[in-house]
DNA sequence: AACTGGGCTAAAA
DNA sequence: CTTTTAGCCCAGT
């Protein structure tokens, strides 16, 4: 006998499911180094998927996930920049904790020139994995 | 079943 | 280079 459920705890489970995606890809962001929203979307497996992985990352379990960080300041916009309102608690936060390893910020913005991932293949596979 | 507002974006100006 | 425009997707209400 088979029984389906679908249920509200498996409809949860459906919703968890990409945010752990989302939360695996940006701990593949090496130290130094920044990606945007869109780029991690598609990382995950999620075109077009941008604004869920703000949403994701507003939703990071407070100990990381399966005992890792997960750098969620190392995400920002498509246009290089810090996606927090200049001068509020979030965006002072960002920068500095994107400082800290040495990544440059000026105003809210970040040089994707020369500190955006771009993974090779040997980091994708390691991604996808898990 | 609308409706809204986001840690968004690509393209145009 | 920067800013605006017009979509976009989706969770919460």
């Amino acid at each position: 006998m088979v029984i389906l459920t679908k249920s509200a705890a498996n409809a949860t489970k459906l919703f968890n499911a990409n945010h752990i995606k989302i939360w695996q890809t940006v701990q593949a962001i090496p130290l130094g180094k920044v990606a945007s929203y869109g780029q991690i979307a598609d990382l995950a497996g999620l075109p077009g998927r941008a604004r869920l992985v703000g949403k994701a990352l507003g939703a990071v379990p407070k100990n990381g996930w399966r005992g890792r960080e997960v750098p969620w300041y190392r995400v920002i916009n498509s246009q290089g920049k810090i996606s927090f309102a200049p001068g509020s608690d979030h965006f002072d936060r960002q920068r500095n904790l994107l400082q800290d390893e040495q990544v440059v910020v000026l105003g809210a913005r970040v040089h994707l020139k020369t500190f955006q991932w771009v993974p090779d293949l040997a980091e994708l596979l390691f991604t996808l994995d898990t």
